[in-house]
DNA sequence: TTGTAAGCGTTATCAT
DNA sequence: ATGATAACGCTTACAA
């Protein structure tokens, strides 16, 4: 910039004002400015970021900690929160979340505060309380996306869905196909996971369908998880007829290990996930599951980081929360109940 | 820092020359020492990144420029960077490369370029002319990874996958078990995808195997895709006895459509994917596919990248090629060749 | 061993 | 209508 003025033969200001279109444009020369504006393009001049923020301008970073961008589920969100992102000019910087200690995760987080304009948790952070703590004292906006529910608190502007409804439609369907011996796979800590399961409950003594102990099946989110539950619930003597999964990867796991012992799917069980994944319709057979708005939720996120609402002022008030509905997308892995089984 | 020197009573230099360890250390007093940190910690003092950067100091961000991250592989491979970055101090911003137009993608990586110490392309950039061009020409060091063969020239240095290892070892595993009519399945545009099929060429022809025009199925490269590719193979009056997908995705979509058909795989026909994804181990019947080693390849493209090798400065010298070996994994949806097919 | 001061690229506030 | 200057937070010669 100062070459800019250099060569155009006037104050750094001058230019400043100029490329800034600042509110006091009317009161420059029009002469000038296009001088200024020639020249600038000429000499490829480009803003400096870091000099803009430490002069208290936004760095138009937002901090994204997603804690497991291998799940297809994750990285759609994050697909979606980048696109959202340079729609609004920001870039994406991605938090690590995968450190073990909770000294390191908090760390992590810490430094990314120090860039950023505001940070979106992706995920519930279970068992993170040192990281949450660290960014609850943060002086920026912290929003938390698909974060469990408010029976755990609500440390944060919250966007997330409604796992009851979600997990009513999956077992409204399933009991119109006739399925009463239902079982849950899931994980066993996520509060975002335990939402389900809390659905899922509830919707089976609302029903009065049989809760038998051994239907609810706690497992690691990954294929084997999925896997080791199918081989749970076969074990046991009254075998369900029907599994509600709380993730589509535990579903899967499920389609798989049920193939894998000579199990029709939905012949002889039916399966339903969660998340609405991509490789959701390519299972063998496709996957009946519940899709959230990811992009909707994600928009609203990114809104409540940095949009202008100005959520932090707001200091009396709880956080806000804001709730979407999923759908149920009735594919192949769900059938009629079998008549013997 | 102005407040720890105040509280300290004593001057900026010397706070900043003890909190950095500077080189002199050894020359600032213990007790000083001792006494400025203790008020450092106390006030919580965290340095700011953007007034280091603008001295020159590196701003330990490393631009990722993914063209999608929804694709599982490129996910698991952000996933590594992630890591990988963090191990070093680095942050990872997102680049954006949905835009439809060349220029507003050239737009956002020259944005990026700004407040990065490098940038990483992932996948190739088919296409980009202008985003290649921007960027060969940006101030700072770029690297590339998966980004096709040297055939198509090579602008920056390379962290590459050897195709016609994979696609040779997926041959050879196929013909050991009796194939000769083995299709293609993949996308028309990406460099590195060509290289599979190019491989995939020369392996027919060095063996002498039928090369029937149909055989090479050019579609997009998603679970439809995969379909449509099986749907035009199965209408050729040779039908394959096997297929071989560029992609996992792609692989995923043809032993769905081959469900769905009532083809039995491997029994009737056998298909190879390309990738690992995690998911590739869920499929029904799992997936026989090629991996390649993400880990070490991303730490590969970090270290060249942000590493102090200092690649830019060989000038005279072509960018470096670093090529990994991939792996054939065996699993379930390859087969004997059915005698009567 | 420590303090002083200049400068990184911008923008805002005064002057002119 | 434009120019000079201070300030953002930090590092680093250079001076003491």
């Amino acid at each position: 910039m100062k070459d800019v003025a250099a060569a155009a033969g006037v104050a750094q200001s001058t230019v400043s004002r100029i490329l800034n279109d600042a509110p006091v444009r009317i009161r420059v020369s029009d002469a000038t400015r296009e001088r200024v504006h020639a020249i600038a393009a000429e000499l490829g001049y480009r803003p400096h970021p870091f000099a803009r923020a430490l002069r208290g301008a936004p760095s138009m970073l937002l901090g994204a900690v997603v804690r497991d961008i291998t799940d297809p589920f994750f990285a759609e969100a994050i697909e979606a929160m980048s696109v959202e992102c340079d729609k609004r000019g920001y870039s994406v910087v991605l938090g690590h979340a995968h450190a073990k200690a909770d000294e390191a995760l908090a760390l992590t987080a810490v430094l990314e505060t120090r860039h950023c304009d505001a940070i979106v948790l992706v995920g519930d952070f279970y068992g993170e309380r040192r990281l949450v703590e660290d960014l609850r004292s943060a002086p920026l906006p912290v929003v938390a996306l698909w974060h469990g529910s408010e029976r755990h608190g609500r440390p944060f502007p919250t966007v997330a869905v409604d796992a009851a409804a979600g997990i009513n439609a999956a077992l409204d369907h399933l009991t119109s196909l006739g399925h009463r011996r239902i079982a849950y796979v899931g994980g066993a800590t996520r509060y975002v996971i335990r939402d389900r399961e809390v659905a899922y409950q509830e919707y089976l003594a609302a029903a009065g369908l049989p809760q038998a102990e051994g239907y609810i099946c706690h497992v690691p989110n990954t294929i084997g998880g999925g896997e080791l539950g199918l081989s749970t619930l076969l074990g046991l003597v009254q075998r369900p007829t029907a599994i509600l999964a709380a993730t589509d990867t535990l579903a899967f796991g499920l389609i798989h290990a049920a193939a894998a012992r000579g199990i029709g799917v939905p012949a002889q069980l039916s399966i339903v996930g969660f998340d609405d994944i991509q490789l959701a319709a390519g299972t063998v057979p496709s996957l009946t599951t519940v899709r959230m708005p990811i992009t909707e939720m994600v928009a609203a996120g990114v809104e409540l980081a940095v949009g202008d609402a100005g959520w932090l002022s707001s200091d009396g008030q709880p956080p806000p929360r804001v709730v979407f509905q999923p759908t149920l997308i009735v594919r192949n892995s769900t059938g009629p109940v079998a008549p013997e089984s």
